[in-house]
RNA sequence: CGGGGCGUGGCUCAGCCUGGUAGAGCACCUGGUUCGGGACCAGGGGGUCGGAGGUUCAAAUCCUCUCGCCCCGACCA
């Protein structure tokens, strides 16, 4: 089940190099694949600054798709974006005491401005839960001015000991959701409506499909009632928590104080709710969607969606290939991201093997044959299935291509994270699933005790990633008194 | 933060053990021929060997310290 296929092999037909160079294979170092990928597909590179990285051009493109994706979602549910400071004074940050806990050891902090030494240094936000809440202390009066929905799309810092290429920087952006309610029923809902957000985004703009479920106590937030998660499947087999969204109950709000007086004229304290999404989404792309040729972007995020490769031989060709290039462009239409790479340096070949290592799902090639017959051949990222198409088609046929690959891409990722998805009814199952094979979801009935994960975590490594919401496939498991819940190995 | 590994042109690395003129392939630049799955020929540019200190007539090479990166574990989006 893992043994993957080797990439830059020789064909056996032929005996010649076949694709991408110089790739470690995945089967073989998929840390060191990932690496590669990353860097070779120019989505990110490494920077003076320890542990953190430059989003180069492309990785940030692909971000900034996610994020208008999301972006919409998020206004559609209601919310509206602001922007609070980088800097959270230590008083702070300081007053919820699980919070200051949990962040304290990851805390960047200020201590100087201009020469002076400050009274009282700051920290740089690892999230923005206090200064929100301080804020809305100040905001939040009657239960008219409830609730409040407001979102910022930020950067944040957390002095990561171990860090990796988009998974876990010292510096990441993100979006912060942080929302105040006036009952816990009403927060709840939030909580579980930003929950169901994130899955919509992730699994139908990303292709990633994820388990949506709650976290047990041991891995929640630092100041949260309850938190949950959208836990997605790396091909390593390792898990990645992919979105997390957070039921504050009124422990924010009664440190910061934050009420407001309800129809009966008493005096309430707010329920809240944050919820967020990074940069690591870039990452769980790679890790869901990579192959042995390199990357393989989802159409809905890929910053170039068809790249269009002429062909030419002579000056003639080159003329008429140019010519056709026009009409194709004017078939494909405004609303497809198209990129016409017609650099004469690189030969047609290598260009298609560049363009496979960075991910681009649809690639055309024009040459005087094309030319000849009016159509242009299509190949997809996703399957190689190569294609001949009129240029008369290509305004329709391009985008349901486009909408194929997206909808195949969650369809193999979904296949591999299902296979990878077991059942077991006992404790010792797990642990010896992990001690085996140490990969993929473990479901088990769980009887709600600390002692049962703990005692999986020493022996096997893998933790509790959620108990999902939707039992359909569990439903054999459920038990009086249990919990299913998934365990895996995770990043 | 523990255990292990690695820092030498842009990239991948050799050279280090046994101190003595910094190398190769790829990439890059120029010219020409090429172009439907990583083209070829000719010419050319580029590195105070991660940093600091030490030993030595002499350090990429030996010693000490330091910074960074990678892998495996413990903690986190």
């Amino acid at each position: 089940m893992w043994a993957f296929h080797r990439g830059a092999s020789v064909s056996e037909n032929t005996g010649k190099k076949q694709f991408v160079e110089d790739l470690t294979d995945q089967g073989d170092d998929f840390s060191r694949w990932y690496n590669e990928v990353v860097r070779k597909a120019q989505l990110a590179d490494y920077s003076p600054v320890r542990g953190s990285m430059v989003i180069r051009p492309y990785g940030y493109g692909l971000w900034e798709n996610m994020q208008q994706l999301l972006d919409r979602r998020i206004k559609a549910t209601g919310h509206e974006n602001a922007y609070f400071p980088l800097l959270i004074p230590e008083s702070l940050l300081q007053l919820e005491a699980d919070h200051v806990e949990g962040f304290a050891p990851e805390c960047a902090w200020v201590t100087e401005g201009g020469r002076e030494k400050l009274e009282e240094r700051y920290a740089i936000r690892p999230t923005s839960e206090a200064i929100i809440g301080h804020m809305y202390s100040k905001w939040i009066e009657s239960y008219r001015d409830l609730p409040v929905l407001i979102n910022q799309w930020a950067n944040v810092m957390r002095w990561e000991k171990v860090t990796r290429l988009f998974l876990r920087t010292a510096e990441f952006l993100w979006q912060e959701g942080h929302t105040a309610h006036a009952t816990e029923q009403e927060c709840l809902e939030e909580v579980l409506r930003m929950l169901e957000v994130y899955r919509d985004f992730v699994e139908t703009e990303l292709a990633i499909p994820v388990y949506a479920g709650k976290k047990s106590d041991a891995e929640r937030f630092a100041g949260a009632q309850d938190t949950y998660t959208i836990e997605a499947l790396m091909k390593d087999g390792k898990a990645l928590q992919a979105g997390t969204s957070h039921h504050l109950g009124q422990h924010f709000a009664k440190v910061f104080d934050i009420t407001y007086q309800d129809e009966a004229g008493k005096r309430q304290h707010v329920w809240q709710t944050s919820w967020g999404v990074s940069t690591r989404l870039v990452g769980a792309i790679v890790m869901t969607h990579g192959d042995e040729r390199g990357l393989r972007l989802p159409p809905n995020v890929a910053p170039v969606q068809v790249v269009i490769v002429p062909i030419w031989r002579k000056e003639e060709d080159k003329a008429a290939v140019s010519e056709f290039l026009v009409k194709v462009k004017e078939a494909i239409g405004p609303n497809v991201r198209i990129k016409v790479d017609d650099r004469d340096q690189y030969s047609p070949g290598w260009k298609y093997n560049e363009y496979e290592m960075r991910g681009v799902p649809i690639r055309l090639e024009v040459g005087p044959k094309d030319v000849a017959s009016a159509a242009v051949m299509t190949v997809r990222r996703d399957t190689r299935a190569k294609e001949s198409v009129p240029l008369a088609e290509l305004g329709t046929r391009l985008p349901a291509m486009l909408a194929d690959v997206q909808k195949t891409m969650f369809e193999q990722a979904k296949a591999f994270r299902d296979e990878n998805t077991v059942l077991v009814t006992t404790k010792e199952e797990v642990i010896a699933h992990f001690a085996a094979e140490k990969r993929g979801f473990v479901a088990v009935p769980w009887d709600g005790t600390a002692a049962f994960e703990t005692e999986i975590k020493e022996k096997c490594g893998a933790t509790m990633r959620c108990m999902p919401h939707d039992l359909s496939r569990f439903g054999s498991l459920e038990r009086p008194g249990h919990r299913v819940a998934l365990f895996a190995r995770a990043y």
